[in-house]
DNA sequence: ATGCCTGAAGGGTTCAGA
């Protein structure tokens, strides 16, 4: 199965080169993210499209801003919007949607800004983090929570820490809040993956950021231990980000080997034979 | 350049994004 995550800035402005991208990547389920429309105006826009191709929609969408929407056609079970006790600012916002696909439970989620760590959005970005968690304690084995997390994990998250100082994304209690969300068992698989490398998800379009790869990586794909153990390969779309048109944020994809269900029998390594790397199926970028 | 692009709403410009 795989599984993306996808801050496409406006589904309105790239549904061209998403419907391109879904032909390309054949995704099973994609989590969208600043969809930036209402749902009616998002099934008019891409219902058909989409149901041509075999995907089912849950969208949860406001006019201008926010949004977010899941997109499978490996099923899509008991939806929720937003989550019990989501905070507002003071209204609440379209920033998350959950769905069950092929038996993994998966929330996509556009945390808040923050815009500066002196603003009340700031603090509305730390309670939503924390209301977010408190609804995932009593998440099932295999969950998936992915999407625009608006933090940067670490220094190495982005391109130049110092020019960071002082900013959201970056700022210790949203780390933290990072933390916290991750220590209810839901791991950063491509960081996992890629330990060492120079990973970036956004780009600003100005100044040639991209071209530079001057960026931050900010969508984050976080699993349960019973998705992260299948996961073969995880990447970031790189060719998403370029081209004429593009969103500022490039999707990222993991792939998932299939679930131990008992029809497959039990996987017995060959005697003396190395573990099998796990699958490079391309570089970070 | 302390918002360098882009998208949206609404109105001839402003806000938001990260």
């Amino acid at each position: 199965m795989r599984i993306a995550t996808w801050n496409v800035n406006s589904v309105k402005q790239r549904a061209p080169r998403l419907l391109d991208w879904l032909d390309q990547r054949q995704p099973d389920v994609v989590c969208l993210q600043e969809t930036k429309l209402a749902d009616d105006a998002f099934i008019a826009l891409l219902g058909d499209e989409l149901a041509a191709r075999r995907y089912e929609l849950a969208v949860h969408g406001q006019a201008s801003w926010n949004g977010v929407a899941i997109l499978s056609r490996v099923g899509l079970a008991d939806v929720v919007r937003g989550f019990p006790g989501e905070p507002g600012f003071p209204q609440v916002e379209a920033r998350a949607v959950t769905a069950t696909c092929d038996g993994v439970r998966i929330t996509s989620v556009y945390v808040p800004n923050g815009r500066d760590p002196e603003s009340d959005h700031y603090r509305y970005k730390l309670e939503w983090l924390a209301g977010l968690r408190d609804s995932l304690r009593g998440r099932p084995a295999a969950t998936v929570v992915c999407g625009d997390l608006n933090v940067a994990p670490t220094d190495d998250d982005v391109f130049d820490p110092a020019s960071f100082a002082g900013h959201t994304h970056v700022t210790e209690p949203e780390r933290a809040a990072l933390v916290e969300l991750q220590a209810l068992g839901l791991r950063d698989v491509m960081r996992e993956r890629w330990p060492d490398e120079r990973v970036f998800t956004f780009w600003d379009y100005r100044a040639g950021m991209f071209h530079k790869d001057l960026g931050m990586r900010i969508d984050l794909l976080l699993a349960s231990d019973a998705v992260a153990d299948r996961v073969a390969a995880t990447w970031v779309d790189r060719q998403a980000r370029k081209g004429t048109g593009p969103s500022d944020h490039a999707p990222v994809i993991m792939d998932l080997d299939d679930a131990p269900d008992g029809d497959i029998g039990p996987v017995v390594p060959p005697p003396s034979a190395p573990a099998p790397r796990r699958g490079r199926t391309s570089p970070p970028r």
